[in-house]
Parts: C-alpha cells; structure tokens; sequence
DNA sequence: CGCAAATATGATCATTGGATCATAAAACGT
DNA sequence: ACGTTTTATGATCCAATGATCATATTTGCG
C-alpha cells in the first residue's frame, strides 16, 4: 500500500498525506525542510513543474525516499491489470 | 532490488540506468517524452533543480513511475540498519 | 586508427519556481 | 458562533530550467 506517483499532482497529494499522517503543519513542514509555508502550499496544490530539489528536501523532512519502479508491476492480489 | 532515489543527482542516474537498459539514446527518449536531447543530458548529469514535470515526462517515456515509501524501510536480509 | 553515433556544452530568451513580504480565506476546536 | 490556527494567495525579484539554435567532445565499432 505504498504511494504511487505518476504525476506532478500526485506527489503534491502524497506529500499533503504524509504530512497530516505525520501530523505536521504546513508550516512545520516547510520549518524544516528549509523553505517556505507558501511553497508547500503551491507544491501539495499545483505542484505543476516544482523543482526537484525542493521536493527531495520535503521528502526528507517527512523521512520518505522514492523508489523507481516499473509501472504497473503486478503484486499477488492486484486483479485489475488482467481485465 | 528497485532503484532508490534520495537526491536529484540520484534521479539523474536512475533515468540513465533506466534508459541504457531499454536500449534507448538520449534523442530516442528525448523524442519520446516530448523533451530535447539537451534536456535529458542535463537532467542525467547534473539534475539538480530540474522540474517535476519534466522529470514525470521521462519517466512516463520510460514506462517507470514512483513510489513514495519510508527510508529505510528495512527488508529481511538487511542488516546494514542494525549496525 | 578513423569515422559515425551519442553525449556534453555554449548562448539567448521566455517562463516559472522559490524567497520574501503580507493578508485573505478556510478549517477546526470548544 | 467566535476566535485561533492553518492554508491559500497577491505581488515583486532573482535564479535557473527548458526551448531552441549549434558545435565541441567523447564513445564505440570495425
């Protein structure tokens, strides 16, 4: 049950989720990630063309890391890719 | 064994991986995600603020999406954490 | 060794993110 | 319902990306 990501819009999703899981303002976030509550906010909405960079440094503060992996890599379970 | 990525120079070396291992040049890719050439060969070496979507872009072209876990998730036969 | 293919880079311009100030609007608790 | 906390946005400036042209290098193969 891990995140996926596909999109600029998924990993603002993501990251929003795994703030509030954490309990963490956006504020909170952004204090230590090193940037500002404006850019979380742009980036867990419209995070259109974010920087990379200050999306790792948000990983970071929430301890989470990207795993690249082929899409649609079948789990035992998943059904829906066969039909 | 999926590739992690905790920095955007990490990014870069993935997509390059990920690209070698399809066969493909930096024009082929470039092409198919709708990207330059120049573009990718920035990306690969020194992606450093390279944006998001552009970054999705090549991954799509790769067939590869991300997924957002916690580091160091320790799996069986990891004992690096421990010590 | 030499050529062809692939990759790295130079330069310019437009666009956009993030820093930074601030405040409006929305969500939440009691 | 009210007040407080949190989130969304407005505006400006600067740095840096990607688009786009081209060419210098490097790599790989015969």
């Amino acid at each position: 049950m891990d995140q996926i990501a596909r999109t600029p819009k998924d990993i603002g999703t993501v990251l929003r989720n795994a703030r509030k899981a954490q309990g963490l303002t956006q504020g909170e976030l952004a204090a230590r990630a090193g940037v500002w509550q404006r850019t979380v906010s742009n980036i867990e909405t419209s995070s259109s063309g974010a920087k990379l960079e200050t999306v790792f440094d948000l990983l970071a503060a929430l301890d989470l890391e990207l795993h690249i992996v082929p899409r649609s890599k079948m789990k035992p379970g998943d059904l829906e890719d066969i039909f």
